[in-house]
RNA sequence: GUGGAUGUAGCUCAAUGGCAGAGCACUUGACUGUGGAUCAAGGUGUUGCGGGUUCGACCCCCGUCAUCCACCCCA
């Protein structure tokens, strides 16, 4: 035990059920992007580092991604988001694509941290993004999208809702108290810390930035403005046309949102635990209008969101979402060896059934049968067959229901009939 | 990168300076053609690793590694 090395810090082994739960979340992910007509799609898992520079947040790149040399020395990053990917598949085939385009992917990205609840080095991630519309209906679909996901995996909304904010419309008001736009873009990141701090402990922070005692009171006042929205033209869209598509319990407006990526430039939203000790965004995402242009294609705008799949699965397991059952033994049917004599017979009868798709496990030694039947129930096999030397004389073969604890004999060339019959049987 | 907690059997944990234990799990048998239940018998171990203090260390001290939690950042 001592000499078995230890796996990477941050990563996660999926053992059978934890890869369940993770394909789970995939069909789930899958399901609603697909019925909101998104296209799936992939970009490669290693990156040239420039294609993070300065697109990102600072400390995204610069402190958070695995970066190293290859053989021929330049300068490779394990992904650690997708977007600046998307925007550059979207800039290399921009005249062939089709717009708006509505794109989804779920993958591994790797970020250079502290492993901690809900967050690891490798980890992944939901990223669905809607390209070449700049009309807050965009956003809205998006956040649409989340509550339908929300709904679909058994969340309420009073357990999880979406915070929508807007950027233009939180600077503009910033502006109107004279403050800076360097200093702006300072105070967005303050902003987004202020749930972490106390009251007190965020005050001193904002008067030791430079803001004056009045601009501080000003700004408190903003962020506790629950109907600052009806200012900002786009918010007031977006949240008529969340009430037209019928999610508009899933939402909320929260001008204390704005998002750390420097990206993004207008609505910006971010999916939270309502009643809840995760403080951590469930997923996170915003209008993001500049960055194809950024990386060299024709300006277009976009707006998208991530979401991780660890955070989404602790809420999941704590509301009991989680599904059960999952991970286990995928063949209902489990076919002993009696002995020597019966092995053909046995293995002949297993592929049959394969051969009708009837998913089969097969012993592969002549042990005791009360442990092939051990074996078979700790499994899952529903069901257990049995060729012994009374069954290979009359052609015939025993099935043992596991789960009902009855069995019967019948006839070999019966066998794929019975079998069907007894899996439609639903399970007590 | 900063701060805190933890590390003992396969798992969950006890043992506060005096012979390392319990439950679960596991193996075998009761049951030579029948799993789950019951009963009986049985291995469970470099107490994370290295050093120190002590007649004696799982326990106290120093170092180190690992894990977890929080901060930073973010999905």
């Amino acid at each position: 035990m001592k000499n078995i090395i230890q796996p990477l810090k941050g990563t996660r082994d999926f053992y059978p059920q934890q890869m369940a739960v993770r394909n789970w979340l995939y069909g789930k992910i899958r399901k609603i992007s697909e019925a909101f007509g998104y296209q799936e799609y992939d970009g490669p898992f290693l990156e040239s580092i420039n294609l993070y520079a300065a697109k990102s947040g600072e400390e995204l790149v610069k402190e958070q991604s695995y970066v190293f040399p290859d053989h021929s020395g330049d300068l490779i990053t394990l992904r650690p988001e997708l977007t600046p990917t998307l925007a550059r598949m979207v800039a290399q085939k921009q005249a062939q694509l089709t717009f708006p385009l509505r794109w989804w992917s779920f993958g591994p990205f790797w970020r250079y941290e502290r492993p901690q609840k809900g967050r690891s080095r490798e980890f992944f991630q939901w990223n669905i993004d809607i390209i070449g519309i700049d009309s807050p209906q965009a956003d809205a679909e998006l956040i649409t999208i989340i509550a339908s996901f929300f709904k679909e995996i058994g969340l309420l909304s009073q357990h999880a809702r979406v915070m929508v904010n807007s950027r233009k419309l939180i600077d503009a008001e910033l502006a109107a108290l004279e403050i800076s736009p360097e200093k702006r873009i300072g105070l967005f990141k303050i902003i987004d810390r202020r749930s972490k701090l106390s009251p007190a402990e965020w005050e001193a922070y904002l008067l030791d930035f430079g803001l004056s005692a009045s601009q501080y009171k000003s700004l408190i006042s903003i962020l506790n403005n629950t109907s600052l929205w009806e200012k900002s033209p786009e918010l007031v869209t977006v949240f008529s046309t969340l009430k037209a598509f019928g999610v508009e319990d899933y939402v909320q407006f929260d001008p204390n949102i704005v998002r750390g990526l420097d990206y993004y430039t207008g609505i910006v939203f971010e999916g939270q635990e309502i009643q809840g000790e995760f403080r951590r965004a469930i997923l996170g995402g915003g209008r993001y209008d500049n960055l194809l242009a950024d990386v060299g294609g024709q300006p277009l705008p976009a707006t998208g969101f991530a979401m991780g799949d660890m955070v989404i699965s602790l809420i999941l397991e704590k509301y009991g979402c989680l599904p059960v059952n999952i991970g286990e033994n995928p063949a209902p049917v489990f076919i002993t060896i009696f002995d020597e004599n019966s092995r053909s017979t046995s293995y002949s009868l297993a592929m049959q059934l394969r051969q009708n798709g009837i998913n089969v496990t097969c012993n592969l030694e002549t042990e005791k049968l009360s442990k092939q039947l051990k074996y078979a129930d700790r499994l899952g096999a529903r069901i257990a067959l049995i060729v012994g030397p009374d069954e290979q004389n009359n052609h015939t073969v025993t099935i043992k229901e596991l789960k009902a604890g009855i069995q019967q004999t019948i006839n070999q060339s019966e066998l794929l009939s019975t079998i069907r019959s007894i899996l439609e049987k639903p399970l007590t």
